[in-house]
RNA sequence: GGAGGGGUUCCCGAGUGGCCAAAGGGAUCAGACUGUAAAUCUGACGGUUCAUCCUUCGGAGGUUCGAAUCCUCCCCCCUCCA
């Protein structure tokens, strides 16, 4: 049996902050199984690290016994995110609600235990609430309160609009916390006001506050911004295991521990000695070869996080091509076929003018050797290799 | 309802009649150096039949030889007053 103590050290392992840790002592000191909440989004069931930070937790306090709730915010995402202004979202339907929530159940439990997991859709109390109900939740809170959030005070001074309905989300997601009774709630960061809106109601409705504790957004492969699809800086956990290689190869060395720390189940303490190392000489891209391994390993399997490390050390180390090279055939209009637009039309680049940079630039291999000739034109019936950059290859024909 | 301010290329942001495909910064991409790391340096960064032509500055019209810049109408956002 783990002990209070060590409990607390798992679970404030790259936690933020832990709002309040005297109140999850005594929680966790109460000996019973404690109800964890963590919410997500019905509308992106395409799951990549960052989002695995907050699964990771989960599985932490599932190792320590407890109860993992995944509460899909069906109801909210019916109503649309209120961010990005331009964008009018459509609303979800039962039946892309459902199958969003199957995805997940497919992805979450490479991480999580099904036996100890609860999946739980808010739509399910807050229909029952309706209109009215929805009025006195609101009646709770004012609005000064909410622009203490930060974002909707910056919004707010800074000119920016703020929908009404962005008001009731925190809200919303507050009431799920009565309606579980949660005992913790798991959040990233940027959710730390509507999780202490939790806390908040919670009390009102006569009931013991939760615990709320954040975790920090995982940094996308750049290192800078958060990890999202639209800045393209994620690593997807469907992804193949030569692709997972290459994008946490690429990752900075200084990044590398914080992927371990978030990432990582290997305990703390290892992944110490593994930085004394680095510190006393060892090079920093054989221990990153671990954090790869690993994570190929949970979302595909030990053979292909090996293939995927010694395919990464062929192609790069001895400069191989790679050996997964996608085949495509471009058709040519009078038998010749200008360079540029073969590049296009292969989706090597995303328009002829930006092929004919790249090949300015020295970027364009054909075969391995580099082409400096703008104007080439590639003749119909040959089959070769071209390369834009380092990463992106592809075997065309030119029919 | 009234008064004022504003919508510029992925983002921020300059630009008030031609020299504007449009400063500067960020992001991104490429090259060099490397460990597909960081830092640094260099370059690119709307499309195209590429020293050409075409489309872009909230939308639609108009003035002009010429408009992101001027006029009209419309849409959207913000601030203050009611």
């Amino acid at each position: 049996m783990t002990s209070v103590l060590e409990a607390l050290a798992l679970i404030q392992r790259g936690a933020e902050e832990v709002l309040l840790l005297d109140e999850l002592k005594e929680k966790l000191d109460s000996g019973r199984p404690l109800r964890i909440k963590a919410g997500f989004d019905p509308t992106a069931p395409d799951l990549h690290l960052g989002h695995t930070v907050l699964l990771n937790k989960l599985r932490q306090f599932q190792e320590l016994g407890h109860e993992a709730i995944f509460l899909i915010g069906d109801f909210t995402g019916m109503i649309g995110d209120p961010t990005g202004k331009n964008i009018t979202r459509q609303p979800l339907t039962r039946d892309e609600v459902i199958a969003n929530a199957r995805s997940y159940e497919e992805q979450i439990y490479k991480i999580l235990d099904p036996e100890k997991t609860r999946i739980a859709f808010n739509s399910q109390w807050m229909d029952e609430l309706g209109s009215a109900g929805m009025i006195q939740l609101a009646a709770r809170h004012t609005v000064a309160r909410m622009l203490e959030r930060d974002d909707f005070s910056k919004r707010y001074k800074g000119g920016q609009p703020i929908a009404i309905h962005e008001f009731l989300y925190p809200l919303v997601q507050g009431y799920d916390s009565v309606a579980l009774q949660a005992d913790v709630e798991l959040g990233g960061t940027d959710q730390k006001f509507n999780l202490l809106m939790g806390r908040e109601l919670q009390k009102d409705y006569g009931q013991s506050p939760q615990v709320i504790l954040t975790m920090p957004l995982l940094e996308g492969t750049g290192g800078v911004q958060k990890m999202s699809k639209s800045l393209n800086n994620y690593v997807g956990i469907n992804e193949s295991p030569t692709e997972m290689f290459g994008k946490l190869m690429s990752i900075s060395d200084e990044l590398m521990w914080r992927y371990f720390e978030l990432l990582s189940f290997r305990p703390m303490s290892e992944i110490d000695s593994w930085k004394q190392a680095v510190e006393q000489g060892e090079n920093p891209r054989d221990i990153k070869f671990r954090l790869a391994e690993e994570i190929i390993e949970r979302f595909h399997n030990r053979e292909a996080a090996v293939a995927a490390r010694e395919a990464f050390i062929a192609r790069f180390q001895k400069g191989a091509m790679p050996d997964e090279i996608a085949e495509v055939e471009v058709q040519a209009e009078q038998g010749l076929l200008p360079i540029a637009n073969l590049l296009k039309n292969a989706g090597l680049t995303p328009s002829t003018s930006d092929a004919l940079r790249m090949i300015k630039q020295g970027a364009v291999r054909i075969d391995g050797e580099r082409l400096e000739d703008r104007s080439k034109k590639i003749a119909a019936g040959t089959t070769h290799i071209y390369q834009v950059g380092k990463r992106r290859f592809a075997k065309v024909s030119v029919v």
